[in-house]
Order: structure tokens, then C-alpha cells, then sequence
DNA sequence: CCCATAATAGAACACCGTTTAATAACGGCG
DNA sequence: CGCCGTTATTAAACGGTGTTCTATTATGGG
């Protein structure tokens, strides 16, 4: 008995997306079906697949509203009249929102395309974009290095930011209390980014 | 038709990790299941069951004999007279033998243990391991420092080299050719450890 | 030689992702 | 108003998965 006007597509979509974040959150990464998601939205497993493609696409829309998320935080950042002020403020958006939650990002990071497929353009983009917008920071604290110094120092900073927020969502890092991946990260900004700004 | 004799169940294990590793490197990580294993060794899932506890346990049995390799290595790189040295050798050990064999450490990021269970403390151990071997070289590097100072700065610098080398795994690093996670190494160790080693 | 033990097979269960065919409701057109 | 093509929606099916259970068979020790 289908309901045509009950939910648009686009709806329907929006519940699923929401279905994904309820059951990461109540039940972890792995809860996260395509059955589950359906009969949570009411709707049945044919009708998930009507309106995404795969598991994968399913889970890559969940996951692309957390780093867009990220990404708008950051973005807001940029606002930041010193650039290391910048940077540091991105670092800390990422392990806040990590922190706040964790299983939504614990999708993040454990997800993985079945059969080995490409993680598709749209979503690349978006990752990528996080790196650019250190890029752009770096750029601005050091206009007189030539662009692949620039790019290079990015790649090298958020994928350290990156590693330490990965250990932080999986307890791999504290000692003693939950502050550590803080400390951590200011250890980071200032040694590397330190050493790094001057000439 | 058992055939008791044939293979001691030592053997069995060994040859079940060994049909994981050839898995994951002819088919990727997602190609790894009990089913699989088994008709590879020429014995039946009830098999696998016997000699180990579940997939994850499989799983990070294969893992464990790469971190091992790698600890080993490290190990070896702790000879090294100058702390300074012994670190960079380390972070190269990791991105050499990531590099080496991409599908096996893919396997070994994308794991996470089914239902949200903890992962185990014999390999937990291991994994820690890696991380006191750095904080080791670090005591030795800058000897007037408190403990903790020196274990946060392991967990800084070894989170930041497992981001650079987890990323150069899934080639969301690279810009031109593959030599950009080499040099963010270099990068990272230049700047983070020149800078924390100096008082 | 027999028997307790341990190795091994095989089937079964519930879940999974994905595809397919059938069905029912809707919008436009006569 | 009624038909009809389009499309939302369901239900069922297929092959694969992890896991457990029972039955069988070989083995080593008395």
C-alpha cells in the first residue's frame, strides 16, 4: 500500500539519514543496516534502495553531514584575523565534534567501500575540502613559501590532527581523563605549526 | 573425515592466517570471511571455530603478526645511537612496510570488532606497544623532562605518523606521485621533534 | 581391543546487501 | 468522469555472512 504523498523522496531520504544517526548512537557502527534503517523510517528495504544506491552511498550521506559539519565550523574560523588562531581553532572543532560524538565518527573513520570500490567524487571533495582550509590558513601565515611547501606543511598537519583525533574516539591516547587529546593536539599546533611559521 | 593427524592445530592456526593474508592481498580486506578461510585451508567453518574464537579473533591474530613485524622493526631502530635517529627510523619503518603491503594494513585500520565489543588486551598491548617504543627514544632524546611531558609527546608525534601513514594508505595524500608521504614525515619529524627537543 | 576424548564435518539459524517482479496510487489527458 | 502511463512501494527471493549445534569419525591410552 504504497503512500505516495505521505513523504517526498527527498523526505524520506532525510529520514533515513536521520535513522542512520539514531541507531549509531544508540547502538554503535555496527548497528547501522539497511533493513534497520528501513524499518525504522517505516518504509521497506526496496524503498532505501530507490532513493540511494547502496549501503555505501546511504552511509556516505550520514557521514558527509558530520564533515560538512565540520567543514561549516571551520569555515567560520577562517574569520580568525591570525591565522595559527585559525588553525588551532579547526584542530579543536575536529576533536570537539569528535569528542561530542564519538559513534557518528567512529562511522566516519571504520567505513569502508564494499568490494573495494572508489570512495565516489562528491564525498572526496568534501574531505578534501578540509585540507584546503588549512591550506589557506598556512598560505596566509606564510605568504613567501611557494605552493607545494604550503600544501605539503597541510597535508602533514591535518593528517596528524586527523591521527590524533582517531585515537582520541577509540581511547587510544588518554592516560588519565579525557583531557589528553587536547593536550595533545596543543602539543601538536605548537611545536610543528611553531617551527614550521618561522621562516 | 577428520584427518586428525595431518596438521596439529598450531598448524591449522598458521595456515588460516596465512589464507588471510593471501586474501587480503589477492581480493582486499572485505574479501576476508570464515567461509573463505576455510576453503582455502581445506577445512570447514566448524574448523575455524575450533582453533579460534570468532572472525574477530581471527582477524586480529593476522593483524598482530604485521604490528609485531613492525614493533620488531622499531625495535631493531631502538639500537640506534642518537634518539633523534631512532625515531625517524621508526616512523619510516611504519610508512615502509604500510607502503609495502597496503591491502594487509588496510585491513588492519578498517577492523573493528563486531557488536562494539572492546578489543581484546593481548593486542591492545601490542598496538601499545608501538607507542612505548617512541616514548622510550623520546626519555632518552630530552632526559630532563617529567614523565608525562614525554609520554604525551609519544602520543602526539606516533598519533600524527599513524594519521600521515593511514592516509598515505588510503591515497588521500598524495599529490604528485607517492613520495608526498615520505616528505610529510620528514616534515612532521623536522618540526614537531626540532621544535620539543629543544628545552 | 575397547573406550573416552578430541578433531572434523555438516547442517541449521538469523542476519546481511542487493535485485526483481508484482502491485497500488497518483497525475494528466480525453 | 474514466482511463493510462508513470512511479512509489511492497514482498519475495538469492547468495553471502557469522555463529552454534549435533553428529560422526579417528585417535591414543588402558
Amino acid at each position: 500500500m504504497p503512500r505516495r504523498s505521505e513523504h517526498s523522496l527527498e523526505e524520506i531520504r532525510a529520514l533515513a539519514l536521520d535513522a542512520v544517526e539514531a541507531l549509531v548512537a544508540e547502538q554503535g557502527p555496527g548497528a547501522v543496516s539497511a533493513r534497520k534503517v528501513a524499518a525504522r523510517i517505516g518504509y521497506t528495504v526496496g524503498m532505501l534502495y530507490h532513493v540511494f544506491d547502496n549501503v555505501d552511498d546511504l552511509i556516505l550521506h550520514a557521514n558527509a553531514r558530520l564533515v560538512d559539519q565540520l567543514a561549516a565550523a571551520n569555515t567560520h574560523a577562517a574569520d580568525q584575523p591570525q591565522p595559527e588562531k585559525a588553525i588551532a581553532r579547526m584542530a579543536k572543532n575536529y576533536l570537539a565534534l569528535a569528542q561530542a560524538e564519538p559513534a557518528r565518527w567512529q562511522l566516519v573513520f571504520a567505513h569502508t567501500m564494499r568490494d573495494g570500490k572508489p570512495v565516489p567524487d562528491w564525498y572526496r571533495q568534501r574531505t578534501d575540502q578540509l585540507f584546503a582550509l588549512v591550506e589557506q590558513q598556512l598560505g596566509r601565515l606564510a605568504p613567501r613559501r611557494r605552493k607545494p611547501a604550503v600544501s605539503l606543511a597541510a597535508r602533514t598537519l591535518w593528517g596528524s590532527v586527523h591521527g590524533i583525533c582517531l585515537l582520541a574516539v577509540s581511547d587510544k591516547l588518554d592516560i588519565g581523563g579525557s583531557i589528553a587529546a587536547e593536550k595533545a593536539l596543543d602539543s601538536l599546533l605548537t611545536h610543528y605549526l611553531g617551527s614550521w611559521a618561522k621562516q
